[in-house]
This record gives C-alpha cells, structure tokens and sequence, in this order.
DNA sequence: ATGAAAGCGCTAACAG
DNA sequence: CTGTTAGCGCTTTCAT
C-alpha cells in the first residue's frame, strides 16, 4: 500500500517548493526570518512527500551526540527498576531526550558490552545500576565525556554522581522494629553478597542486633551469640529466598522473625510462610504492591523520585560540566502493616484482616 | 580528573598511527585487508586518544537510519508493560539493537506526539501498545517506511501486524468458572470502555453469562436480568477499581463474585475487600506478582513473550517487508488458585492458607 | 595493502 | 527575507 522507497531530503522538499536548501530548512525548523507565505508551500512540499527531518545528519552537523539517555539497570521486569526508569523518563520527557533502556541481568561483562554500545551509539549520559564488577567501561564513557550517574548502588572506583538509599539505617530501623516487638532471634535473607546494597543493610541490621545485646549484656552479663548464625545471603530471585526461607525456619531453633533485604526476597519468603502453618514476623526492605492487603510492614522508599534525581544530576552534568561526586542519600522510612508488630509466636497472618468496623 | 574536550575523531586516529583515514577506518572497523602491524598501531592510537566511533556519522554515511527500536506503552511501571519491555529487548538484544521507551499514560495527543518523536529520531521500527485515539503519526511512521507493529491492542484503522491475547475467550473463561462454582451475580470491572481489550474482556464476559442465561431459560422459562446491571467501567487505577469494588458489593443485591479485567483492576478489588467483613470469590485477568500467596485465581498469559513476538514481528518486516498483517493471538488460560472457587456466601480467604501438613 | 576524493543530509556562516 | 558555500565524521568508490 506503501511506497517503501528511499524517503524524501531536505533538498527534494526545497525543490518542490521552489526554494533553495537554507531555506526549507528554516521553514521546517520553524527559525524566524521566513516569509508565512514561503513556510505554507514548503510545509505543503514537505507533507506532500512524507518528508521528516533525519536527525541523524542534523545532529551530526550541529555537533551533538544525540539526543538519548541510556539507563542501564539489573532487571526491567523487577518493579524497582521499572518505576526508577518511569522516573528517569518522566524528567528526560521535559527536556526532549529519549530514554534507551538495558538489562544486565547482573552480569558483570554484559554491563560492560551494553555500555560500551550506548557509548558507541552515542548517548549523551548514562544512568546505571551497576553489577560493581566491572568500571573500566564506565570510565571510559566519562573519559569521552558522558556523564555517568550512579544510581541505587554508588559509584565504585571512578568520581561520579549517585543517588542512593540510606540502607543502613533503614534495615537497622527494620530490626529495631523488629526487635521492639520482642522479637530475639531475627533472620536475615540477602541478595548477591557482592553488592552495597546488600552489605550496607546486613550492617543496619547487624547494628540493630549488636545494640540490643549490648543492652542484655549490660543487664544480664550474657554471652552473645553469633549473629551471622541467622544470615543467608546471595539469595537473587524469589525461589532462592524462599528456599532460605524454609531453611531458617525449619532449624532447631528457627528465627521468629525474617528481615528480608529487598522485593523479591519478601515475596519469596512470603511464598514459603504460604507452606507453613504458621508465619514468623516479618519486615521486608522496598515497598511493593499489595504490601498494604498483606498487611507486611516495610522499609519503604520512592524508586521513581530516585530516578528523578538521577536523571536531573545527569542533565546539570550535561549543562554545567559538574559531577560533583557528592552522592545524593535518600531517606526510607518504616511502614508499619501489622507483620512486624506481632510478638514471637503471634501469625500475623491470623490477625484482624478487616480495617473497617460498623459506620 | 578528566579533559572534557572534544572526542577524538578518526582523523586524530588516522594521524597518531601515521595512516590514512580509510585505513584507520578499515582496522576501526575489523576489516581484511589490512596488515596486522598496521592494525595494531591503529587501535593504539584509539587507545590512546580513548578514541570510539561516532556511529552517528557512520550511520548517516551508510544510509541507516539508527539502531534503535522505539517502544510506546501506556505506563512504564506497570509490570505488564515492564514485562513486555523486557521481551523486546531481549529479542532486540542478539541483534545488537537497542530499545527506546517511553509512556503515553494513555493520552492519545501524546501518544502522536511521542511517536513523531522517535521517528524524528530515526527508530528503525515501533512497537506500540496504542491509545487507539489516533493512528495518523503511525500511519505517517508507516509511510516513511518504519515498520509499525501493535501490541496488546490491534491496529486501528491501518494495515500493520499485531499480537495480541486472546481476550474474550479469557474473559469468558474467567466467568464460566465463577458460574461453575455456583455464581449468579457476578460483578465486572474494567478498564477505559474505549479500550479494545476491554470490550473483548466485556463481551466474553457477556458471553459467558448470556449462555448461563439460556440454560435457565430452558429450564425455568424465567426472564434473565439486565446483564449491564453489575457492570463498571473506566476504572484505570487501583484506586478508582477499590471505589468501584465497594460500591458494587453495597448494594442491595450485591454480586457473590467478582470478575477484575486486568491488573490494576484486580489489585483495587483486593484492597476494598481488606476493608470488608468477607470477600466475594474473584477471577483476575492478568497474573501477578503473590497473586498465587494470595490464593487469587487469574486468567493468565506470558507479556514477555508477547513482547518478545512483537520484536520479531518488527524485525522480519525490517528484513523482508512483509507487513503481513495477520495479527497473531496468543493464548490465555486459568490458573485456579482457590478465590474463584469458592460458593457463594464463602469467604475464600478463610480457606486453608498452608498447603503442607505433616510429612 | 593502502590512499585520495567525493558526498551521506543537514545546518552555520556569511553574504545579498 | 533568502541563497551560497563549507563541512560535521565517517565510508565508499576507484585508484595505486
């Protein structure tokens, strides 16, 4: 139905329309010091032959990379990184950037290779969640003078912007919770244990443990126990955890309450208790949907203002010629639902699930 | 720590190596016919000067327009785009092309404006999950040879492939379950009413409860009641679906059960029933994320695979210009998970939570 | 195996 | 207000 043959230049247009090359391209780039009259027939030359600008070659001519943001994160699937890109998006939309999106998948020389190939195609900042295996890469992007922003987890050998969560003190917040409860015997499950994330709110937790011991010790002059006893880590995706999940549980002396370090790990633990006849106490890291009917208290945050920020420190980076290096630390907050208030041996799950009462 | 000056061309390259342009250009570029000592000069040059190809110019020069494919979808957050992305990028991905995003939140005058954009921008190919509100910047994508394949939604008034689920068939699957397990009142709430997969979803829907109806006829010659009664439409958040739920199962003859048109819908339904002394049985279109912790039956599809057929739909028409226009439909089926079969007056959320016992 | 020249489609200087 | 002349960074003939 189509014609696909090769589209219509710049100079076609200019011809249809009976004016020179300079021309036309004022008219089509809407400049000032055109005649309304000349505009009319070049714009009518324009649509008569489906004429559209290649950005390609105006890009190239006025020097400019282009005009993409290349976001490189763990998984897009995972709600977190999808709401982060929904961030970067919505800032980028304003300035009228597009957004090239990638998965690692967590792989440490597919970071590198999808890097290198949004630098070759030319973006003109990068945003990533890095595997933190690998920079050299990275470096070289900022050595040709991309603007790298680190988000989610900081920037690892090189000085770069990032904006990151305050971890620590939101799983020590977790666990103090937690604790409060009555809770003495409290598991951890983990993601990768190579990431910052992850090693930054085994400390917040770790902090939270060493705190009450500190206070039993003063009171009772008792031994503390280990506390990695109670730690599984490198648990990346829901059936691991679940599987950490059912192992804790099932020791001699099971945990009667999980700290779980980020989405998928809830959700997997969340999986496991669906096994067991009765659940543990439970406060997981990130926010998710139906948390709230659930009734899961969380370490709670905004991915989508992450992304913001990101995206805005990349575009003063691209204006200013400022990577500041500072590193943008976001606060979390606990969103207390109900399972990490019950006492040890309380379900949860057996609690009120009705809100509402007679009106 | 770096010079931010001007990347450095393959001239600088060409120079630093004491070769040519073309030659500098053949060892950049991996071609034969050049000698190994030559090549090696080459790319230390490049190394030096941290020297990477600007694809723009050499795109331009080869008559491609770019490497990237341009995605629209109506709300990068919502796992079943998010989903959908990922399927196309990985399917882009052996390729070596790259995806661009972006959201149209379901506005149609953004949706023309976003599209215009990317092909400003040179995609290669698009694939769009259309607001069906206009199709005039598609069909002009069309027209400048851009590939355009819709998913999710059928292509609206132009000749372009499509994959899309098999929605009526879901829906009515969906009721015929809950018509099963003893169901006579059942609710629907859905999306936008302008939505194409919507009306699908309402007429299988329809359908279903239409055959029900006849059924009766024969046997009891009683005069069916208005089907449209328990029907709400034009809910597209969780928020507006919560509303939608509790104003249903007010009234004075309120359905027993609940049949939620997609995602957003059926999470807004779980949140009302939270509030609520019992829960009426529901059927979901849509998996999700602890729908099978929650024990909610869905109607259930793969989006990655969706997305990932899409992007191979896009891709063979890039190479063959074969917009064959079929429309591929995949299929759905349910997953009973216990909150569709419950009996009238039954409040599946008391059921048995753990499935293991003693082994 | 290497190089010189031409030009992809467009826009920035300058004219007029 | 409009046109002419260069040339962005690269790849392609067509030589050598």
């Amino acid at each position: 139905m189509t014609s696909p043959k090769s589209p219509a230049t710049l100079l076609d247009v200019a011809e249809r329309a009976g004016v020179s090359l300079k021309t036309a391209s004022r008219a089509v780039n809407g400049e000032p010091h055109v005649a309304e009259a000349t505009r009319q027939r070049v714009a009518q030359a324009a649509l008569d032959l489906g004429f559209q600008l290649n950005s390609m070659a105006s890009l190239l001519k006025r020097g400019i990379r282009s005009s993409f943001i290349g976001l490189v994160t763990g998984d897009l699937a995972n709600p977190f990184y999808s709401s982060l890109a929904k961030g970067v998006e919505r800032e980028l939309r304003s300035e009228g950037l597009q957004l090239v999106v990638s998965s690692t998948d967590e792989n440490g020389e597919r970071e590198r290779l999808l890097v290198d190939e949004m630098v070759a195609r030319q973006v003109r900042a990068l945003i990533v969640v890095t595997t933190q295996e690998s920079n050299e890469s990275l470096a070289r992007a900022q050595d040709r003078g991309i603007p790298v922003v680190f988000v989610d987890r900081p920037a690892a050998g090189l000085t770069a912007d990032s904006v990151v969560l305050d971890n620590r003190a939101g799983a020590r917040l977790a666990t103090e919770h937690l604790l409060a409860a009555g809770h003495r015997r409290i598991g951890f499950i983990g993601d990768f244990s190579r990431l910052p994330t992850h090693l930054q709110r085994l400390d917040g937790y770790l902090d939270a443990l060493a705190g009450a011991a500190e206070q039993a010790d003063t009171a009772r002059g008792a031994g503390a126990q280990d506390p990695r006893e109670l730690v599984r880590e490198d648990l990346h995706d829901a059936a691991g955890a679940r599987g950490a999940a059912l192992e804790l549980l099932a020791l001699p002396d099971p945990p009667t309450a999980l700290f779980t370090s980020n989405n998928r790990v809830t959700i997997g633990a969340l999986t496991a208790f669906r096994e067991l006849p009765s659940a543990p106490a439970l406060v997981g890291f990130d926010d998710f949907d139906l948390a709230d009917v659930l009734g899961v208290t969380v370490v709670s945050h905004d991915p989508v203002e992450m992304g913001a920020r990101a995206a805005r420190l990349a575009l003063e980076t691209l204006e200013n010629r400022q990577p500041s290096g500072e590193g943008v630390i976001l606060p979390v907050r606990l969103v207390e639902r109900g399972s990490g208030e019950a006492a040890p041996g309380v379900d949860w799950r057996q609690g009120p699930r009705a809100t509402a009462t007679a009106s």
